[in-house]
DNA sequence: ACAAAAGTGTTGCACGTACACCCATGT
DNA sequence: ACATGGGTGTACGTGCAACACTTTTGT
């Protein structure tokens, strides 16, 4: 078929937002940039779409190439359309955001040439970054949090196995207040998807806390009715 | 500054949502396509962005352009970037939607030339649309139901000037199922942003209800506190 | 024994839900 | 007078918030 769109000088890229937890502290993926524009600068990780891949397609390439992640719950939030976000041209930008486990693990090592160095930074105290990736980010900020009363997202970011104190650090880190241990408690196993573990913490020089961890199957049977329609 | 972006041959467009209420029925505003690909389908009012605007710009220009109207609430709700979504190259589209008062105005008229009509049609038994329209309308309807539940978009349907039964049967309408009338009325009066007019409805054969309007001042005032952080 | 965190129940309040009858008005 | 929708209150159950002490374990 003959081609008879116009011919723009447009761009689509993706920016990820990507949160991790770690030292009981909230932490966003960032990159040093090692390309213009905005060379050295400290941005979110984000690229082109590829020319024949899809956007969400695009958005995992990129997770992956920047943390060696699979099968991360990775979601669409905003996209991003302002003329001039982008200093070289007319670039739109779909915001995905992800929740990772950091895992102590390896260094973070971006396979791709554009960054020279990909780490953690706590979320709170953020620099200045490049484009509009403030913006971006604090969109993406406030999804998460909203998303975090009704989603059970805070397990991507933490251990498979965890405590409830641990879980429950994490959501006051995220929501940035205090939370009643009982009532925390109550409400989340009250929900019927956590598993209890035989096994207990090791090596704490007090009373280890059971360990439980969270069980997708029952997950999905108890909340497949809020489908619908 | 020198342009170093890749030259993709790739194009943004938007696409509208637009929903109505007339008849006690939910309506979403479908055109007929005068131009390929699909010429004579029916689709979604959508169309390029334009290369130096933005892409909350091009939304508002192009419900405007279909439907004269301005000023109204119109919203960013997914990005749709499948490879082959559309037949003569890649273009992902913005989906936006709008909720409009219909207000038994004059007919529509298309401003553009890509339409040769524009009509309302019930959200139910929906017919075939062009490219992926279908699944863009059917993810625009599910947020925009979720999205009743927790702000006050339906009063954008109604006229200015309301009763509660109007108001309740709106609701049925889109949730598609009953409400009781005495727990909808509490409810909704207990907002407070609903404004009891002296007026009451006029021409009708039985008592006459009490005519309220959406009182946005005091919906801005009393939900200001929900913004934070 | 002590330090440190684990673990555990009850009460009041706010909110949603279920449910049925009299009232006002136009014909 | 009658038909039609307008308008109103109560009782119950559920879920959330406030609140403090005992238990376990390692040192």
């Amino acid at each position: 078929m003959e081609l008879k769109l116009p011919h723009f000088d447009s761009v689509f890229s993706i920016d990820c937002v990507i949160f991790g937890f770690e030292a009981g502290e909230l932490k966003v993926l960032l990159i040093e940039r090692n390309e213009d524009p905005f060379k050295d600068w400290l941005a979110l990780p984000g690229y082109i779409v590829g020319q024949d891949e899809s956007v969400d397609h695009a958005a995992e390439r990129i997770l992956y190439e920047l943390t060696g992640l699979r099968d991360v719950s990775i979601r669409q939030f905003h996209t991003f359309g302002e003329v001039n976000r982008h200093p070289q041209g007319r670039v739109i930008t779909v915001g995905y955001f992800a929740l990772i486990r950091i895992n102590g693990q390896k260094e973070l090592e971006p396979v791709t040439h554009f960054a020279r160095k990909a780490f953690w930074h706590p979320v709170n105290e953020l620099p200045t970054l490049a484009f509009d990736h403030t913006e971006i980010f604090k969109r993406a900020y406030k999804k998460m949090r909203t998303k975090l009363n009704y989603e059970p997202i805070a397990f991507d970011l933490l251990p498979e196995k965890f405590t409830l104190t641990q879980l429950q650090l994490l959501y006051e880190a995220v929501l940035n207040k205090k939370l009643d241990k009982r009532n925390f408690r109550k409400k989340m196993l009250s929900y019927g998807f956590l598993k209890e573990l035989a096994e207990k913490q090791k090596g704490v020089s007090y009373r280890a806390a059971k360990l439980y961890k969270f069980d997708r199957r029952k997950y999905a049977k108890i909340f497949q009715n809020e489908l619908g329609s």
